[in-house]
DNA sequence: TTGATAAATGTTATCTTATAACAATTGTTA
DNA sequence: TAACAATTGTTATAAGATAACATTTATCAA
């Protein structure tokens, strides 16, 4: 009996509960999540694949509002900052951040096929790179890990359940 | 006795050297490396920091050729796809390769305020992420690793002669 | 050598991503 | 309420990248 999974979806924490954690950070810290940067982030937990500043801009658009791409990328400007956000560089695109309320370092697998994204936090990984960095007296400001390939399903890979 | 050290620069192949084996590559490939292309890697060689794909094509300008962006960026496609440079998709900049005969994943740190950078080749990060890919079926067709922050150079940092 | 073909380069136009600069608005606090 | 800071609106433009088609150059078979 085959027993087909959608494992990218199973790890999509709700979007709701995103914006509420969000919601308690910015209150803690003291900084503000105006409407624009809610609305923003939630766009962002919305889709299912990480998306470009403009494509969010079109959608901040057909909500009705105002706006130009220095809206967007400055609501983007300040949920990285809160790292409520993350910024893969290698699409120039955004996705939420599945841990916002510890700081950590992320690795990405990036599916090329349906976008698709899976953040890890691997501590090892982080450490490797602080030694390799500390070994040539480099000073550490920011790390940016990022796969590409294919994820299973895009693969076709099928799970047999057990 | 204080003797300061130009880690940096030490590490950088000369270029000449670097032109002689990629010529030897291409050869041994059956690729051509043709005037441009060379002169495209020979550019980026002499710059002791990253270039972006515009700061090339000043220099061949500069040089009398003709051009416009595509005639850049196809030559970089050549050297990427013959893995003759690397493309820094945090800096959208590109580096020659120190290895360019050999297949290995790289990882790159990267000056903030120099922009120099420093290409390592650590196995075991490589292995890291394909063990947390093969864990989540994940098929892995390119690895992006660059640490953001500030060279020895740039932070004062001064070494004691033994 | 020539003609046919493929590869590389030239050229124009355009698209995507990102930011600078300044104006208007909103929030906060004395 | 006035003064100030933070946020957002607006216009323009910089910077990075590619599409589409024309031209040139290299390669190779006849």
């Amino acid at each position: 009996m085959i027993q087909p999974l959608d494992l990218c979806r199973s790890q999509l924490p709700n979007v709701r509960q995103a914006l509420e954690q969000a919601e308690v950070l910015c209150q803690q810290r003291g900084t503000r999540l105006t409407d624009l940067r809610r609305r923003v982030l939630e766009i962002i937990w919305n889709s299912p694949a990480p998306l470009g500043a403009y494509a969010i801009l079109d959608v901040l658009r057909n909500d009705g509002r105002q706006g130009a791409p220095p809206t967007v990328y400055r609501a983007l400007d300040f949920l990285l900052e809160q790292g409520l956000i993350h910024r893969l560089a290698t699409l120039n695109m955004f996705t939420g951040c599945r841990r916002p309320d510890c700081c950590h370092s992320s690795q990405f697998l990036i599916c090329r096929d349906c976008g698709q994204v899976e953040e890890l936090s691997n501590p090892a990984v982080d450490e490797l790179l602080r030694d390799e960095a500390a070994t040539r007296q480099f000073e550490v400001l920011a790390q940016m890990v990022e796969v590409l390939g294919r994820c299973p399903n895009c693969r076709g890979v099928a799970f047999h359940a057990r």
